[in-house]
DNA sequence: ATTTTGACGACGT
DNA sequence: GACGTCGCCAAAA
């Protein structure tokens, strides 16, 4: 039998996360990956993301930003500005790339509990 | 096979 | 809080 000594799943569990994070909530890359045990990968999150629209257009990049609620992130989309402005879409105010409000909206998988 | 890079994060200064 | 350094692991050169 082959061990698997990869982790293959990593990558679709960062997926199934993104998908969860509900609409007006952004997460950060390390959140996730603490989720998934790896919380000292969190640059295979965002690694795994880069092929992410590859096979799932639907998946909700543009939630998902590093810790600091930047867009690290918004070059890798198709239009650099298609990202900013999903986010203010949602009601997330976006001001030079920072996500204003960051402690408010962010949603942690860890949690997946409503808080005030 | 080795080196560099990268959508990050934590820690030290 | 800003800046520098290290760690993490995978893909590209």
């Amino acid at each position: 039998m082959k061990e698997e000594k990869d982790d293959p799943n990593f990558f679709d569990l960062v997926y199934q996360v993104v998908k969860l994070i509900p609409e007006g909530r952004v997460t950060s890359y390390g959140a996730i990956a603490k989720y998934l045990g790896a919380a000292r990968s969190a640059r295979m999150v965002g690694w795994a993301m880069n092929g992410s629209h590859a096979f799932d257009e639907t998946l909700p990049a543009h939630r998902v930003v590093n810790r600091s609620g930047l867009l690290s992130g918004k070059h890798h989309f198709a239009n650099g500005e298609s990202m900013q402005d999903r986010l203010e879409k949602e009601g997330i105010r976006v001001v030079n790339d920072q996500i204003q409000d960051f402690k408010q909206v962010f949603w942690d998988p860890n949690e997946g509990l409503t808080y005030e």
